[in-house]
DNA sequence: AGTGCGTTCATACGGCCGTTTGATATTGAC
DNA sequence: GTCAATATCAAACGGCCGTATGAACGCACT
């Protein structure tokens, strides 16, 4: 493996652990066993490695999204005919199960998380127009299902559906503790399980009310 | 003002605009106008000065959501004659308009998504008492409402909501860029329209299936 | 006036940070 | 084999970090 793609590894594994911030180029470097000067050799210092990682991380979920969207369409024949369930799925799916696109789950989304808290939300340009692209996509196809619907409660119910799981991912847990009171361990996600009841949840929110805004 | 709650007051913004690890104590007793060494003679070191940051952050949330649970069951005369969507108000109401509380509402949920996120979803503990028992108060009062609904799910749509409001306030201008395509600002977000919205959308999503976990 | 204590002050310390440098090693084309 | 181009290396640089120190200050109390 080439040594721009064990700093990537190694970069994407101690930045989800820990931070940006508190990973040093050094950190990486060692975790990667490289010498310290290749991060500004490869990726031009820390923010570019940072830029590289989240890129790494983020787009292969917009791909897949599209893809499964794409695919739902075609295979329904007609984006009309695609159930909203279905439609859910393909958008909600990538976020909760990233293994099937390549993107380790448990640091994924608290990497993006990091990123986009520390970055003032904002994208980094080499996912931005893919980011665009899934998203245009989706507020499309909800679009035909609730065509009364203005366009900004879409995406606010979009928003919330994916807000849904990302908290629950990094919060589950210590949920679960707090309202048992126990400190004990309360088990791993389901995420099978996980993603249909997000997909409920997001639909039965999406079925509350047809006034456009 | 006394000198520690000027440090308090300079700390709470620069934080919740910058972060924590950004935010060096120097840039925080520079803004409050005070000696370097003041915040380890008040807070005992940097560390000190977060917790108490976010303690100061966390707990009147939590205490107002308590104020107005415990409110509308004494004004409805029990918990089972609380309406839904006045529990999922005294949950939410707080978290979207902290201003009631006191609480300055943009710089609030930044602040508390960071901590969250960077100190590896741990609760300080001198919030974590109060915050275990709202939690547990309005598991109780919406398991009145859900008798059948094992408090796993219970619990589970409470985090789902909450963090549709979280990521909505951090993401939601951006996502509207994103879905028209266009750069330009896409306005003040109408916060008591999205405290209903949000309150609906949890709601469908409680209403959903009835069935034990 | 003098004493004691809580507070504020300027300053300094060691340490880790991201980055740079110039030398050395590796590669691939001719 | 030669010569560039590319890649890796050890070492060093200046800078900012969090914290500690000891002196100076304010002020109630006697």
């Amino acid at each position: 493996m080439s040594t721009r793609d064990q700093i990537l590894e190694a970069a994407w594994e101690l930045y989800g652990e820990r931070g940006f911030e508190d990973v040093s180029v050094r950190d990486v470097t060692h975790a990667a066993g490289v010498n310290l000067a290749s991060i500004s050799y490869h990726f031009g210092g820390k923010e570019g490695l940072i830029q590289e990682t989240v890129k790494r991380c983020m787009n292969p979920i917009n791909s897949y999204r599209l893809q499964l969207l794409e695919r739902a369409i075609t295979g329904y024949g007609g984006v009309e005919k695609v159930p909203l369930e279905t439609i859910m799925e393909a958008l909600m799916r990538p976020l909760v199960i990233p293994e099937e696109c390549g993107v380790q789950s448990g640091l994924m989304l608290r990497l993006v998380a990091r990123y986009l808290i520390e970055s003032d939300y904002s994208i980094p340009s080499a996912s931005r127009e893919l980011y665009t692209e899934a998203f245009q996509a989706f507020v499309g196809a909800l679009m035909v299902h609730y065509p009364d619907l203005a366009p900004e409660r879409i995406v606010k119910h979009i928003v919330f559906a994916s807000g849904a799981v990302v908290y629950f991912h990094g919060l589950g847990k210590i949920a679960m503790q707090l309202s048992s009171g126990s400190e004990e361990g309360v088990g791993e996600i389901d995420r099978e399980r996980m993603l249909r009841d997000v997909i409920e949840f997001a639909m039965h929110g999406f079925g509350g009310d047809n006034t456009a805004n």
